[in-house]
DNA sequence: GTATGTACCTGTTTGC
DNA sequence: TGCAAACAGGTACATA
């Protein structure tokens, strides 16, 4: 499932294989990916074609590639998109959905957006050569230079949603998702319910830290993978699921502390966490004890 | 503006 | 064995 590190792995190599590359053609096999870009499959292609790919950005995990003609290939990977660039003639991949052509240095090559679920898409963005429209709203991830570190301690503590929903809303900070959501929280010793105007500053740097802590792991190992649905643009997986923490891992000893690891239901889907080194927040006034929770203490 | 819940998707796993 | 339900989860959108 591509975060941060992954859609960053995939970044680098499109500026390795594709910038400085032609579209030749664009082959949209199935419309649900391109269903951002408005105007439709069929301009979607002509927009593309025949442009030339002048750079590849990041903005937490959305991609855009700058074309010669001032617009822009804007693409999320969504949940288990993937960018491949093969040879002409590679057998196709079962879910493939785009496929583009693409000509310049070099034998003739194909880049192509498979994805089984299809919760990424594609589009053309009319700017190019700066942050497109679409993302404007997107906040800097915590790897960003530019990332504003006290904006972000000021925001969270103002919020009254528990901080792993904060850290899922990619406004406040981009690039964080389930995964590492739950890694950053478990580094920090901070368990996801918390409020976030219940945190300290130092409690929300010490998440902050704890994302980046792990985001930087996991760029170091090319990415996370559980299930082959992630890959690189050479269809090569990363190996960081070895070093997770908490996620995944419920029922499994806390690397720190050797209480069982937790899961919990949270928003249609999981949240993992030790009941140990990061104690729940007591349950509000008249609220019953959660069974799945216990007392959050259990030597 | 903020908080919360849900639809969108398909392959795999689980339970009956 | 076969079928149905549950599950995985990022984002946009609807609602309060």
């Amino acid at each position: 499932m591509p975060e941060l590190p992954e859609v960053e792995v995939v970044r680098r190599g499109l500026a390795d294989h594709v910038v400085g590359r032609r579209i030749t053609g664009v082959d949209v096999l199935h419309q649900r990916p391109v269903r951002r870009h408005l105007a439709g499959p069929d301009h979607f292609a002509s927009a593309l074609t025949d442009r030339t790919v002048l750079g590849a950005h990041r903005r937490g995990k959305y991609l855009w590639l700058p074309l010669d003609s001032g617009d822009a290939l804007l693409g999320h990977l969504g949940m288990s998109g993937q960018l491949l660039v093969q040879p002409v003639g590679a057998p196709d991949e079962r879910h493939l959905r785009v496929r583009f052509g693409l000509a310049g240095d070099g034998p003739e090559r194909e880049l192509r957006f498979v994805d089984q679920r299809m919760f990424g898409g594609l589009s053309v963005s009319a700017q190019g050569a700066e942050l497109p429209q679409e993302i404007a709203h997107i906040a800097r991830d915590p790897l960003d230079p530019l990332f504003d570190e006290e904006q972000f301690v000021h925001r969270v503590r103002r919020r009254s949603s528990g901080i792993k929903r904060i850290l899922l809303d990619q406004t406040v900070v981009s690039g964080v998702g389930n995964i590492y959501a739950d890694e950053a929280l478990w580094r920090a010793g901070v368990h996801g319910d918390r409020l976030g105007a219940k945190l300290t500053a130092r409690q929300v740097r010490e998440v902050l830290s704890g994302a980046r802590e792990v985001m930087r792991a996991a760029l170091h190992e090319g990415g996370t993978s559980f299930d082959a649905l992630y890959v690189n643009v050479n269809g090569e997986s990363g190996y960081f699921d070895r070093s997770l923490a908490v996620y995944g891992r419920a029922g499994q000893p806390c690397r720190r502390c050797g209480a069982q690891v937790e899961r919990v239901a949270f928003m249609n889907r999981s949240s993992h966490f030790c009941p140990v080194c990061q104690r729940p927040p007591r349950a509000p006034r008249g609220a019953t004890a959660s069974p799945a929770r216990g007392s959050g203490r259990r030597h």
